[in-house]
DNA sequence: GATGAATGAGTGTTCATTCAT
DNA sequence: CATGAATGAACACTCATTCAT
């Protein structure tokens, strides 16, 4: 609608829109997203309120625009360090270790993207899970997954058997839960717990290794 | 408010307070906190929107008993079964299987509670984690924390070595997994994921069983 | 929504409702309906804003209750007038004598209700035309078009021979232009014009009188 | 503004104006003049909304100018029209035919204007049908008045005798109705309605021809 | 015990207008 | 000539809460 051609956004807008973003996470992740409100993340900026819909139009756009930034820098440290390993079980532990230190490094973008998550019910059909994945980031998205790590160390027989669906639910739910430590716990070591993760997980796909 | 001495309530108050949290149970499952606003609760209810005031005097109080409604149910599933059991590695079995089949049982419920818990901010300073804790709750609440199981397996030389706060916070998380997987996909079959977790952890506490 | 069974709306209920509908209908014959803000509305009454919304729940339902009432008031005026008489006519007579009587007397409604007609737009899909039929005022609605009348004093041989449907429209609207004169003119003497109106289609349909 | 002396528009600025007018009658009668804002005008046009008022400075002078040229282009018609014929009755049928036939011609046009007409409201004092009269226009305007015409058939003897102030508010009342017709059913021939209208009027001015 | 009426604060959104470039 | 950024006022609407009955 405002994208009359093909024409990139100028400079000034993009880096306007970020810092509205970046101000939103903040925001959302201080007082919950129900309480986030147009008008307190525009006070953050500095802005008029009206200035925030200036830019996004809507509020549903101003968080599809924050999950998109968050999926954006996420995959930016994950899909790296996955894709320099080559072993299976090397990228199982670089998969734990690059997702737990994003999350460490993270808390408050994290925040809120939990807060939005739970609450968040965007206007169109979509669900909230839908949201954010512009071309050039769903393609990126399965890395996310560890699925297909453990297939590939089970078929060259890297892994002893086990159930391959459940491990990946159990393995991404340990990971998940340093969320909820680093957030309440504002002095737990994810690091540490990274590594604690390794061990147990490389024990429980019995790394032949 | 209006209970002047210690009299206890009177049966039906505490009938119509069940009715109203239930039935606020199935609205926030449905429409999410945020939209769960205590008109559309006293529709489903079938009564006048003051009436759930009267009851409960606030929103907050409300969203309390909901949530010590939960913590009730849960314990009244996971406790005896962890008690039956008498070695570490099946209490740990018993701990596993008792809370993913409860999870498995209450969709609707924790639907809600996952989405108070990252919404709802009460009123008063205290965090949404301390609320519900009502005396005979509180202390029953150590029992869906595993680390003692954890610990007394390691002590008896049942289980293996591994670090205890951090296997926690891993199964914890893995059963938590389960939460989002049967709200996002109807059909998960939780007791197989149960039985699969039951067989994953089990190599990874090294139970010399 | 608002009407859980099928109980009368109380005495109380429905004064204060027409005194809304009332006020609703001054302030948007003297600023315009897309000027007439629910707050002028209810700044006319005495109220609070969302004292009217409580009562109506939608913009839309309070326009929808104004036509209705105007609906009603005109018919209450018209169709008396019309039955009483027996000879097409007569009927003819009674129907642009009580007609513009009417326009003559609710000079402040019909300006709201103009206002309302072209400029407001119903959230659902319905035309504005389409609003404010409620069963019983629907049936009665053919009484505001005299077409019936022209073609009953044809077939008896009352009128001569004329093109039925367009006089029906022509007389429709010089007995709507009147709207216009009593609104712009503060001293136009629709009275006078009504019997000007009866003799000048008198002699169009060739009368036979 | 910004024209500091007498010098009159460049063509440019003359064409891009006109262009602005057209798009923002076709924007008004699809949605409404209270739904018109000045963006979807000047997305229509494909300029920024903030170029419509570099050329109109206002939105009133934007609908002044939207006033102005439905006078200035329906006079084109009429005009002509009545100044060709001679007698007062060729002149009334002449007047019947072209007003009619230019509002068959001007759905879209009529339509915009009947949506100002009855929900704009001037941000100076004056009234909606004040506007739009500049000095080429204003003398030209009794033109649209069958006044003039009715009396000097009645002086010259051609007419009858009947009140010529009610007769003209009828004819009119009759002329315009055909607007509302045209706009609610689209197949409407209002040819064949202008037809009938000279019949009709012919009859009750008692045209002695 | 329970209700209907009413309220004030807050929400996202639209809009005409201004201004530096 | 024309634009994009920004603004403040207004809008319809939602909500938890109060209170007399």
């Amino acid at each position: 609608m405002r994208v009359k051609d093909g024409r990139p956004e100028s400079f000034t807008r993009t880096a306007r829109k970020a810092q509205i973003v970046g101000c939103a996470i903040e925001v959302i992740a201080e007082v919950g997203f129900a309480q986030a409100s147009i008008r307190k993340i525009a006070d953050r900026v500095g802005i008029a309120m009206s200035a925030v819909l200036y830019h996004f139009g809507t509020k549903d756009n101003l968080v599809e625009a924050i999950i998109e930034e968050m999926y954006r820098s996420t995959l930016a440290v994950v899909v790296p360090a996955v894709d320099a390993e080559t072993t299976a079980a090397d990228k199982l532990n670089a998969y734990i270790r690059s997702t737990i230190e994003y999350f460490g490094n993270h808390r408050v973008a994290l925040k809120a993207l939990a807060s939005i998550g739970t609450t968040h019910q965007p206007g169109d059909g979509r669900r909230v899970d839908q949201l954010g994945l512009s071309p050039g980031i769903a393609e990126q998205l399965v890395a996310l997954d560890p699925t297909a790590i453990l297939q590939d160390g089970q078929r060259d027989g890297e892994f002893g058997d086990f159930p391959v669906a459940s491990m990946a639910v159990a393995l991404r739910g340990a990971v998940t839960a340093v969320v909820d430590k680093v957030l309440r716990e504002p002095g737990f070591d994810a690091r540490a717990y990274g590594e604690d993760l390794v061990e147990i997980f490389g024990r429980a796909v019995g790394s032949s290794r």
